[in-house]
DNA sequence: TAGATTGTTAATCGATTAACAATC
DNA sequence: TAGATTGTTAATCGATTAACAATC
């Protein structure tokens, strides 16, 4: 599956918590259209290749389409992820209540420092690193997110796969070198901000030229 | 431009520098191809799109694609930003070198907790939000980072586009209303541990079907 | 019933790849 | 020179839109 289109499913997932919220039960493939940028046709397609049904004069039930959205990004399940790094990011993330919307459940933090080894983070206990392996291997876990600096990414990750970890959420602005089959998503702040940076430059360039071109 | 386009570049730029740091002076498109996973007559479609001209059996320089790649995505000037949210998030940010790297440059930090008003982070004092818009007007900071919580993020979007903010870099889960011509970059972690999650879902049931599929 | 909206096929559009003469 | 690689045009491919009969 293209990334854009994925990217497309995350986002009718999105409106749609926020039309429920509204107190609406159906939802037409023109309005989840509109919102998307793109149209109805685009919108019937994805919702027809999840094998979702509307109905004509209706259009589509929106817990269905929660439900079954979901199912496809498998976030109904609670997968456990371990988090490497108590800095002021792995804090912010611990502290946030993305995981259990995306499907995961943090069980378990590490990290180096002595001075935060055996302090908690939400509730969850601060693990020695050192004793990393042991623990992700006993507990069976599978998935991990760095929270590190670039520079200790590389050798965490290497340890990580070696006690059986096959997924990683990596926020060290480092390319991983990782066997086949492992899985890295990078989430890159930095590319966000240049994003905004380039569509700010095209803006005023745009409004300097004049609406006519 | 299209998204992956600038996806493309920024990535470009990343393996620029990676070649650059083990001594390389030039490169070619089928490098830079086979490094991003798209062929070489995408990247010399690139290149060309940009004026960049390279040296047949040469390749491009390195230098000179930095250089424009960097100027198109405007990184090279020093935009002044302001951030609002000391929080693990904020913190995180603050701390970071992504700013510089990103043609930004921050030189203000908000807050509306006592406990951190008049404290400083990596150097940059906090200020009260209370005085946000005046300092903004006054300095003409046009971009702001949104590091709140979801509740709070509206209220001062709001005022900051009063004060002449222009631009956000935005990492409250919500869809701010702002009026047109002012841009919204929204960082939405939870879509990256998403993507994570379905991507992890599709190889499991890719390795249980066999890879005959 | 009448008509709004679906589900699906065909048409369009744009991005990517292929091809190859030009050239360093 | 010979040949590797560019720059660019044409071909292909896939995503998006358009169209419309089916239907609730």
């Amino acid at each position: 599956m293209h990334r854009e289109t994925l990217q497309r499913y995350m986002n009718y997932l999105l409106l749609l918590t926020k039309l429920k919220s509204e107190g609406r039960a159906t939802v037409t493939s023109d309005e989840l259209a509109v919102r998307e940028g793109v149209t109805g046709s685009r919108v019937r397609q994805d919702l027809s290749a999840l094998r979702i049904l509307g109905k004509p004069r209706q259009g589509y039930r929106i817990a269905d389409l929660e439900i079954l959205i979901s199912s496809m990004l498998d976030i109904l399940s609670a997968k456990p992820v371990a988090l490497v790094g108590i800095g002021n990011l792995g804090r912010a993330l611990v502290l946030s209540d993305i995981w259990s919307h995306a499907g995961f459940d943090l069980v378990a933090l590490f990290d180096a420092d002595p001075a935060v080894i055996g302090t908690a983070v939400a509730g969850i206990p601060v693990r020695d690193a050192a004793t990393m392996e042991r623990f992700i291997q006993e507990q069976g876990i599978e998935s991990a997110c760095l929270a590190l600096p670039a520079d200790k990414a590389q050798a965490v990750a290497d340890r990580l796969v070696n006690a059986g970890v096959r997924a990683f959420w990596n926020f060290a602005l480092i390319d991983l070198d990782v066997p086949a089959g492992i899985i890295v998503e990078n989430q890159r702040l930095e590319q966000g901000l240049m994003a905004l940076s380039f569509r700010i430059a095209k803006r005023n360039s745009d409004q300097a030229r004049g609406p006519q071109d």
